[in-house]
DNA sequence: CCATGCGCTGAC
DNA sequence: GTCAGCGCATGG
């Protein structure tokens, strides 16, 4: 067989010359080109005549040299490897052809293939017999670098040279994979197709280093996607070639080639965290290379795939037989890749359809889900799934409190926190439980207890939901959840069986100080020992409590747990019981003092954003009118906002506003900040006019740290700053906020627009980190 | 993904 | 006054 039989004249084969054979040896002409490898010395078999090599270990020069290899110029990248037993073996002893450029040099390196161009041949005198070519029989235009004893593809074929009168049928290619060379070769100038890196994404689990990876490495990559929940497929990438572009102390800028059904350039930044690299993609989510999907390539491959040839590949096997067979009765689906045969399919296919799109059906698009123009859209998935998807309730559930979602999020602290909610008093009060769930002090919008089976309870809500527990205010009797019946999609139900400590009631057990015991309970030793609980009481448990809130949920500190044990409720199932007593210095808001301050620090019940309005122009329309309803429309932006009929004592102003007066007339409660906290912000220079407006407000007590999580609040993410940098126009923005800026080719400060320059480097501000870290205790666990 | 849940409100 | 039953957040 003839290599034009492949090709008339552009080839590309993997030819790996040897012992002075020569590139004529396998009918390679002019302009064609070829793969080559690249080989050391130290390879090299002892008949080799002399390597051309500079005595450098550099290759070459064409002008020095014909029979040498010149590395394109293309991309004049950093990527030449500074190895100096570096030669070429292409035969010199020859001397009847030049290699005039390499047509892709991406990865001219030891052991690698490149293809190169060849420029002029010559047919090689006869009786060279010196030595003997091989060609690689493996198909492959990948470039594999590495140890060629590794590669058994390799060395299978070395043994052929025994048989010195290797014929192109013994090593080249089948028809099917010349096509892959073609197409390789339709590559723009150095070889290399430009993908949008936002078609690729690649999957994985856990850090791989940087420096670990290895041309010739495979990677499970998404093709086609945007995110990893969309539809996409899979498929082994190999690394082709990995170029560093640009590197700083703490990130380097890199090309990665993946090979896979077309080559892909994934344009990288890795990112250094301390020994472990993070690879991003930019203005999008990280990227990291997973060790579940990431493999070292050895072996023999798929053909097609280039993945092992005994396991079924993604691209060549019927994605429902795992066949490889009848190629001709394959369809591929227009969406995902797949292959499916005609006969697989349910309802198998007589023929090979006509239409020029085939999706297969997993990415079939359901007729009945698509929303047509003057349709209605179409329920949610989800809500499809809810039990209300079954029912013909005409009752809109989204106008009232009872289902509403949060409107804000509590991110000064992790859901995870431990003690007081920095910046929320004792005596704060809300109206409804998805407000106290905003502000982070109790999150559940239901549930009485919060927190996790395997770590402890953050917070708890008493309501009064069983009769026969006890409230003396400083201390108390909590009871369990669970042993209620909630079908019929109830949030509350009979009681109908034990509880057990389990989940919450085991998160609540605990927080006492006192080994677990979910048979008998257990009693603290020392009860302040244990972990606190936030508490909040509901107006609802005035049912049996005289602490309770004439209205909504009031946070009224911390509570330990002093002991827990089951017994039978009055409901005459198994409860789960606990006794919490008061540890707070902040006084109880039912106790004189706690009252003192609560008028101190103005504090009255908060409504949800625009709801007094709403009730009152409600009101009027019903035309439900009792007494004159003063209204202002309020249009605060924190959610305070004050009563509409009673208390006239605080009519004309917000809860804000009025503890900013308070504190202003210098009767308020200061906030107490430390010695060393003072030292710091006099140290944090750069933010000093920042810092003086906030010590400003030090006698505003907790409104201190309100107005300092306003003041360091990042303009990015709109939360406060987590690793700060202080730019030079003195703003504090996130660091990841800013590193995400500058992905996106966006120099500026974010705040101000001021330029900081493509070459900035960010620094944070350890000094405001240390600062924030202290007056908003667990808050960066969040991020 | 599923189970849990000391809220809430319109309808009766 | 009573009650069915919803979305949502959370944990596992």
């Amino acid at each position: 067989m003839h290599i034009g039989h492949h090709i008339s004249r552009k080839i590309l084969a993997n030819l790996w010359l040897e012992d002075g054979h020569t590139l004529f040896d396998y009918n390679v002409g002019l302009n064609d080109i070829v793969q080559l490898l690249i080989r050391t010395e130290s390879d090299a078999p002892t008949t080799t005549s002399m390597a051309n090599n500079d005595g450098e270990g550099n290759p070459c020069a064409v002008s020095n040299c014909k029979n040498k290899v010149k590395k394109t110029t293309s991309g004049g990248s950093p990527n030449q490897p500074s190895t100096s037993a570096r030669s070429f073996l292409i035969d010199p002893g020859i001397g009847l052809y030049k290699i005039n450029e390499l047509v892709d040099a991406r990865d001219v390196s030891i052991g690698a293939w490149f293809e190169a161009h060849i420029e002029n041949v010559t047919r090689a005198k006869k009786g060279h017999k010196n030595g003997k070519a091989q060609a690689k029989s493996g198909n492959s235009y990948k470039r594999t670098n590495g140890n060629l004893s590794q590669d058994h593809s390799r060395e299978s074929t070395n043994n052929l040279d025994s048989t010195p009168s290797t014929s192109y049928s013994d090593c080249m290619d089948t028809d099917e994979e010349v096509i892959y060379h073609i197409k390789y070769d339709e590559y723009p100038e150095n070889g290399i197709v430009e993908m949008q890196a936002s078609n690729l994404r690649p999957r994985a689990r856990t850090i791989l280093k940087w420096s670990e990876l290895k041309v010739g490495d495979t990677m499970m990559v998404n093709y086609n996607v945007e995110t990893p929940e969309e539809r996409g497929f899979w498929f082994d990438a190999e690394i082709t070639s990995l170029r560093e572009i640009s590197r700083t102390n703490k990130e380097v800028h890199a090309k990665i080639l993946l090979g896979g059904p077309d080559d892909i350039i994934n344009d990288c930044r890795i990112l250094f965290i301390e020994e472990m690299y993070k690879i991003e993609k930019p203005g999008a989510y990280p990227l990291t290379f997973g060790d579940g999907d990431f493999k070292r390539k050895s072996g023999p491959e798929c053909k097609h795939c280039r993945a092992d040839p005994d396991k079924e590949c993604r691209f060549c096997s019927c994605y429902l037989c795992g066949g490889k067979q009848d190629a001709h009765m394959q369809l591929l689906c227009d969406e995902c890749n797949m292959a499916y045969h005609i006969y697989c399919l349910n309802p198998p296919l007589s023929k090979i359809p006509e239409d020029e799109d085939w999706y297969c059906p997993s990415c079939k698009n359901d007729s009945n889900e698509v929303v047509k123009a003057g349709e209605k859209l179409k329920q949610s998935k989800k809500k499809a799934k809810m039990p209300s998807a079954s029912t013909e309730s005409q009752r809109d559930w989204g106008k009232g409190m009872a289902c509403v979602g949060r409107t804000k999020e509590c991110t000064i602290v992790p859901s995870n926190h431990y003690g007081p909610i920095p910046g929320v008093p004792v005596g704060t009060t809300w109206k409804f439980r998805v407000q106290v769930s905003e502000a982070g002090v109790h999150r559940p919008h239901v549930g009485g207890i919060h927190g996790r089976s395997n770590d402890g309870a953050y917070s708890l809500v008493l309501a009064g939901g069983f009769e026969d527990e006890v409230d003396r205010g400083d201390e108390f009797t909590y009871t369990g959840s669970g042993g209620r019946d909630l079908s019929g999609n109830k949030r509350i139900g009979e009681h109908s069986f034990d509880q057990t400590l389990t989940h919450m009631n085991r998160a609540l057990a605990l927080n006492c100080d006192a080994p677990l015991d979910d048979k008998n309970g257990a009693e603290s030793k020392n009860w302040r020992a244990g972990k606190p609980v936030r508490v909040v009481r509901s107006s609802k448990g005035r049912r049996i409590s005289k602490y309770a809130p004439e209205e909504g949920n009031r946070y009224d500190g911390i509570y330990k747990v002093v002991k827990y044990w089951p017994e039978i409720g009055k409901c005459g199932f198994l409860v789960w019981r606990y006794l919490l007593r008061r540890d707070d210095l902040e006084p109880a808001p039912w106790t004189s003092e706690g009252i003192e301050r609560s008028k101190k620090l103005g504090l009255s019940v908060q409504y949800p954003e625009g709801y007094l309005e709403a009730m009152a122009s409600k009101e009027k329309k019903d035309k439900v009118k009792k007494q004159t309803v003063k209204q202002e429309p309020t249009r605060q932006s924190n959610g305070n906002q004050k009563r509409t009929i009673d208390d006239a004592g605080i009519e004309e102003s917000t809860n804000a506003s009025k503890a900013m007066r308070m504190g202003d007339g210098g009767k308020g409660e200061a906030f107490q900040i430390t010695q060393q906290q003072q030292w710091l912000i006099r140290e944090d220079c750069m933010n000093q006019k920042l810092w003086d407006e906030v010590l400003a407000s030090l006698k505003e007590g907790p409104n201190f740290l309100k107005k300092l999580e306003q003041s360091f609040m990042c303009v990015c993410c709109q939360e406060l700053v987590y690793q700060p940098v202080t730019t030079e126009c003195l703003h504090n923005v996130c660091k990841s906020c800013l590193q995400r800026s500058f992905r996106a080719e966006v120099f500026t400060c974010p705040a101000c627009r001021y330029d900081l320059g493509k070459g900035y480097t960010m620094v944070p501000n350890k000094i405001l980190q240390t600062l924030l870290d202290q007056f908003f205790p667990g808050y960066s666990k969040g991020r």
